[in-house]
DNA sequence: TTGTGTTTTATTGCCTCC
DNA sequence: GGAGGCAATAAAACACAA
């Protein structure tokens, strides 16, 4: 009788719900357009009329939740019918809270989302509610607003999750694009240097226009990495291989301008991390590739910011950047 | 009309605080 | 120990598609 128990939630505070009204037409019962809750109007003044029913119930009721004594306020005997019978007994069970009942609550909650005893009652008063029924819609009502928080934290993780991502793809497609330059760059200088050798042995009178210096040798990986001299790369043509590297965005220019990121830049990835590398391997690698402007600080000279929680790598493990950048 | 999913009201049990 | 809060849950009320 899914009808009858709306009904029943409906008539207390909505007026004539149509189901009652068809109910108590059939029973010749008076269903004015007047709110029937009218006729359960307490002594006690409310505010909310059109509520005081749902207290006043129980209230008739001398808190025996199971009589049905309110009813003979209808002037109607004993015998009912056996739907308007099961229709009060549906009554008996919940009932939502009107409209004006719920904007009322919805304010203080506003105001005040905890309830102070005095409160409480007030409120009870000026709604014609139990005491206990606003206790348990505040309570509710918290319950629901730290879910809707719950989920706007979540949106608000996501999003910035979503963000970084793209981020970090971005920035794996500029190691790969910085990757290639660098190969490019080391066969150009083997290739000039093999030339050049085998110029000085085949003319030795002939003197190179740049003074011999001792080159400096960086060497990532001690296989596999090139040897790359400083002198010669001054002596390149770089004007194809001008690197974003060096751009003042770049991540790596911690000097040029700005200072480090904050999590959720996409920068951030680049943060100095303990190295799997030696000192002396990561000062070479500095010295010798990287711009004064672009060398990392060490850990021990640099306060590095701390993201929030943990500390940030992008799904890296803890590992030193450049052998990050280097490794396939 | 009915089945089903969602929202709202209310209960219960546990925990914390005074 | 009582009051009040919260999480989990039940169940009524309600909305809506088929």
């Amino acid at each position: 009788m899914e009808g009858g128990g709306g009904g029943g939630g409906g008539m207390f505070y909505g007026g004539c719900v149509p189901n009652m009204s068809a109910l108590l037409q059939t029973q010749d019962l008076p269903c004015s357009p007047q709110p029937v809750d009218a006729f359960f109007i307490s002594g006690s003044s409310t505010s909310f009329m059109g509520a005081s029913p749902m207290v006043s119930f129980q209230d008739i009721c001398g808190g025996k939740r199971h009589e049905r004594s309110f009813f003979r306020t209808f002037g109607q005997d004993d015998n009912v019918d056996e739907d308007l019978d099961d229709y009060f007994q549906q009554a008996e069970k919940k009932r939502r809270l009107t409209a004006e009942q719920v904007q009322f609550l919805e304010k203080s909650f506003e105001l005040e989302n905890k309830l102070e005893p005095e409160k409480k009652i007030q409120l009870a008063k000026d709604l014609g509610l139990q005491p206990r029924q606003i206790a348990i819609w505040f309570q509710n009502r918290r319950a629901r607003w730290k879910t809707k928080q719950l989920e706007k934290d979540f949106e608000t993780l996501q999003a910035r999750y979503d963000s970084l991502k793209v981020d970090y793809e971005n920035l794996l497609k500029e190691r790969e694009k910085l990757k290639a330059e660098v190969l490019h760059l080391t066969d150009r200088l083997l290739l000039r240097e093999k030339e050049q050798g085998e110029l000085g042995s085949s003319n030795t009178g002939t003197e190179l226009e740049t003074p011999p210096q001792e080159p400096i040798v960086y060497s990532a990986s001690e296989d596999e990495a090139p040897q790359i001299s400083i002198d010669a790369l001054k002596h390149e043509d770089l004007g194809s291989a001008k690197s974003d590297v060096f751009d003042s965005d770049s991540p790596c220019n911690i000097n040029a301008g700005h200072s480090f990121a904050e999590p959720g830049d996409s920068s951030y990835a680049f943060e100095p991390e303990n190295s799997d590398l030696s000192q002396d391997e990561e000062d070479t690698l500095s010295k010798s590739l990287l711009p004064t402007s672009c060398i990392f600080p060490k850990m021990e000279d640099v306060d590095y910011p701390t993201p929030p929680g943990n500390s940030c790598n992008f799904g890296f493990h803890v590992e030193d950047h450049a052998t990050w950048f280097w490794s396939s």
